[in-house]
This record gives structure tokens, C-alpha cells and sequence, in this order.
DNA sequence: GCCAACGTTGGC
DNA sequence: GCCAACGTTGGC
């Protein structure tokens, strides 16, 4: 099992909005190393929801219900479902991840502005650790 | 095939 | 509001 990190603007769609609807279908994303990580995407991964801009910090965690399906006319473009697993205790922010040394490397920090990456177990791990203390 | 110009994302 | 990072487009 794998596990990712995918990015929504809050303002656009949160944590809440995936809470009410139980589920969603994660589309819109325009970009090529977001999609090959979509399209790797496996029934069962899981993945932190991170809000971007205004919140900066992953807050929930989500479940990959489907694989990757075109997302428009062709295959040009992938989206997946997903469903909330739960919140985290905590949210954890940009800033508590950056200022954690053994996260450095995570894609998140090393590429921006990618809104689909993968996230290492070792990683992941961490992440949830903070989640309960911060 | 290279690279400058431009658009978008997202942190600050 | 600004700018850095990155992707895409188009001229040559």
C-alpha cells in the first residue's frame, strides 16, 4: 500500500466539504507528474488532504476508493475517488514540517507546487506522530 | 531543438 | 501583493 499527499484550496474545497459529501471524486488536476501519480494510484492508499494557501497544513486523511479513471474527453487527464478516513488530532503545518529535519526530502517541500506526491512511509509515519502531539 | 516569454501555483 | 518554481508555448 502507498501513500500520497494531495493539495486542495480550501476556499475552493476543504476538509469540511469532503467530510459532508463522504467522498469525492479528485479531478481538475493539469499537471503531468500529478497525474502519473494519480494514475499509480491502488484501492486502498492513503493519502493526507492538505490545504493550501490560506491554511497550509494537512489536516485529514482519505482513502483511495477507485483508480485512476479520464478525467475529460480522452486519457489525456486521470482523476480518482477517494473517501475521509478521519481528521488528523492536530492539523500539521507547512512550517512543522519544514522545521522537521527527517522530512526535508518529502516531494511536498522539494516541489511546491505539485498538488499530487507521493509520500514515503517513513514519512508518513511521522507525519501522524506530530498530528498527536503538536 | 533551444530558449525567451508567459501563465499558474502556492509560499511568504 | 510579490516572487520563486515550474510548466507550456511559440519564435527562430
Amino acid at each position: 500500500m502507498a501513500y500520497w499527499l494531495m493539495k486542495s484550496e480550501p476556499e475552493s474545497y476543504s476538509w469540511a466539504d469532503l467530510l459532508r459529501d463522504g467522498g469525492t471524486e479528485w479531478n481538475g488536476v493539469r499537471n503531468n507528474a500529478a497525474r502519473l501519480h494519480l494514475k499509480a494510484m491502488k484501492v486502498g492508499d492513503e493519502a493526507f488532504f492538505y490545504e493550501s494557501m490560506s491554511t497550509k497544513a494537512a489536516v485529514g486523511i482519505m482513502r483511495i476508493t477507485r483508480t485512476w479513471q479520464p478525467d475529460g474527453p480522452d486519457d489525456a487527464w486521470a482523476s480518482v475517488a477517494v473517501e475521509p478516513v478521519r481528521a488528523l488530532d492536530n492539523p500539521v503545518t507547512l512550517k512543522a514540517i519544514k522545521a522537521e529535519p527527517r522530512l526535508a526530502e518529502m516531494e511536498l517541500i522539494r516541489q511546491s507546487r505539485l498538488s499530487v506526491c507521493p509520500v514515503r512511509p517513513e514519512e508518513w509515519k511521522l507525519v501522524l506522530e506530530m498530528a498527536k502531539s503538536a
